[in-house]
DNA sequence: TGTTGACGATTAGATACCTAAGTAGTAGCG
DNA sequence: CGCTACTACTTAGGTATCTAATCGTCAACA
């Protein structure tokens, strides 16, 4: 290691916890891809798919903001899974602005098969952690998000 | 909150240790992409940067392994940052198939300007830990990854 | 009741990645 | 040598996001 490298531990290449948060989504989104792929679903959709199974008939921006996806990635995601035949979309009747996303019983279906799937990767990612270690883990990234989404400094 | 998502706190959809991260990773690309922007360096662009401003003068491949990038990612990138005049890249005169890739002036004048932000969006989200804390999280992270990346199970 | 502003969805266009399939150049071996 | 396999880069094409701009609908109020 270069001497410039040591100089900030907290910031240098292989260490910002930025960089090892990066890394880790790819990893885990590639580890999920992988699994789900043989059963028709993008990954970008299993995100919607995730929050619909526990709350169907929701509108289009509900979802987006459950997922904490934009809008404009939620339609296009949407817009797949409609000509898949895994969502229904529908204008609601009584404010027409409003899109209401209901899942198919295809749709409905894939629960079953692809939750087991994702908590497999979960697992394999926590299958050296103890309940505290997972817990601590969770508290400080919830920390860690808190920090940066307030406005000050 | 139904009773189907209280039913496994280590998978519910906002608890999953993986939508954590996918987040997270969203939040500090949203953040420093906004910061370096002005500079008119893109964010994709600033990963490699950050490992050339320490090891310059390296291979293409040497590069995607130090960013953790795929070829083809590193190779669009650096197109990019050649056309920028942030890098230059030559064939490697002993092996013709390799590409060296250097700093420009204007490559390495951001350094000073850039890794200020990035510290900056680093100890924003971290500034209610104690150095403990951070190294803890940087313990869990790394050990996460590492289970990610075993082949077993 | 007509105008204006907010809201929800959509479209357009860009960035950041990936996988898979080329294309050279190098090296090893019979 | 000359074939073959490997290495490094490149190209092609696709997915997952984003921001910014636009379009239809609704609501509020002068």
């Amino acid at each position: 290691m270069t001497q410039k490298s040591r100089k900030n531990s907290k910031f240098s290449t292989e260490q910002s916890i930025a960089y090892l948060i990066r890394d880790l989504t790819r990893q885990f989104s590639r580890t999920l891809q992988k699994d789900i792929a043989p059963y028709g679903i993008l990954l970008g959709q299993y995100h919607f798919l995730r929050v619909l199974w526990e709350q169907d008939g929701i509108t289009q921006r509900e979802l987006a903001m459950a997922v904490g996806m934009k809008e404009s990635t939620t339609f296009t995601a949407l817009a797949g899974m409609e000509s898949l035949e895994l969502v229904q979309r529908q204008r609601d009747v009584g404010d027409r602005r409003k899109m209401i996303v209901t899942l198919t019983p295809k749709g409905k279906k894939l629960e079953s098969v692809l939750i087991p799937l994702a908590k497999a990767v979960n697992n394999k990612a926590l299958q050296n952690f103890s309940d505290t270690e997972t817990e601590q883990l969770r508290n400080l990234l919830g920390k860690l998000s808190h920090s940066l989404h307030t406005d000050d400094q």
